[in-house]
DNA sequence: AGCGTGCCTGAACACCGTTAAGGTGTCAAC
DNA sequence: GTTGACACCTTAACGGTGTTCAGGCACGCT
């Protein structure tokens, strides 16, 4: 059996520990255990937990810019966010709980972050400015982070407790009235088609800043 | 000293020690005594940490149910959705880590939904259906979410580590090339005026939805 | 007077992240 | 060929966590 262990062997098996048993399962004894090895050994390789956590997020980044690159580029900025918007949902779809656990961490590896720098060049060319550009990659991370935080608290709660999204369950409990919010229960869809419609909101929204 | 303990106190004391202390100073025991009460007897009015949790989540949304409420209905849906914008933001920039915190929870209070039944009757003035509406306010809770976890995180990491955010050192990190992405970093702009021009975006996407 | 019941305490359990000290193996230098 | 340094891992332990459970105190009802 490969008994050494590298942060990048800790790194993957992290995220896998985290597809099995979720956020509350990742734990630095059970990570241990699964390389075969007490918990201080990882305090080797690793400064704490939470670095931990920036580097899972950081080798997730990696992905989503690696599922990036191998794609040919799309016919201008509308078709490069939008790819970008669909490989990050489920990259963190992929994880359990991923949306919060990604989120709000820091990238460790100055290359994640230089990928960017093709994508801003293209868009120059159809008169963005850095600035411009940053703002979209920005607006339209924090819109992914914020759909899918949530769309994993409700497949999680769908998962626990499965009365809980029952429309009709929930119709009881909102009590009388409130007819409109009901109807919007009922017309609510979930996953793809709800994130495609959103999304297509705000690349709208960007498309309409003036100068564009 | 008034030595009862209710569902409503406990609440209002978590959030309070929240803010001084953060996520991980939200401890059970910390809690308890600062209710002049034993950790256990916290268990008597609150299932566990994550009905707690979701508890503050609520009382933080009745807050902005009734700060929207207080103050008089705007022109119209694009009004109306950016003060919701505002003090969602606002009453998460209160809490420390409060958008970690507080989304992905679940309401506890059908009142609180059921607030969103006068906006969702306005709207229909201007030819929204329940679901157009429902589409709305979920995609800018969702960027809302997404804009403060950001925030936060960028927030406190200044606090911890002031070497992290400084453009120069960023430089550096970044090593050679990657022009664009530095001017974008120089040019990177916090806080309100950033979310004013990001929302602004949203709300002009929602604006170009067909039919409207 | 006695009893039930609402609310709280003390003690304990299993587990957590993390640190300190000590051991093993490998490899270079003398 | 011994010595020493160093990378890597282990054992033991610390202080803390959420949570459970048996018991106890004080009150209102019969």
């Amino acid at each position: 059996m490969t008994k050494g262990i590298t942060r990048e062997r800790i790194v993957t098996a992290a995220l896998e520990l985290l597809d099995d048993k979720g956020i509350d399962g990742l734990t630095v004894r059970a990570l241990a255990t699964r390389l075969d090895v007490r918990a201080p050994a990882l305090y080797w390789h690793v400064r704490n937990k939470q670095e931990l956590l920036d580097e899972m997020a950081t080798e997730v980044m990696r992905r989503v810019t690696g599922a990036l690159a191998a794609h040919p580029p799309g016919a201008g900025w509308r078709d490069d966010l939008a790819a970008y918007a669909r490989v990050l949902r489920s990259e963190y779809l992929l994880h359990r709980d991923g949306a919060r656990t990604f989120s709000g961490t820091r990238l460790t590896d100055p290359d994640v972050v230089r990928m960017k720098e093709p994508w801003f060049e293209r868009w120059a060319d159809s008169g963005w400015t850095p600035a411009d550009a940053d703002d979209a990659v920005d607006l339209v991370t924090a819109f992914v982070v914020g759909f899918v935080i949530e769309e994993q608290e409700r497949r999680q709660a769908a998962e626990t407790d499965p009365t809980r999204h029952s429309v009709a369950l929930r119709e009881a409990w909102l009590g009388e009235g409130a007819s409109l919010v009901k109807q919007a229960a009922h017309l609510h869809d979930d996953g793809d088609q709800r994130f495609e419609r959103h999304l297509g909101i705000v690349l709208d929204g960007l498309a309409a800043r003036p100068g564009r």
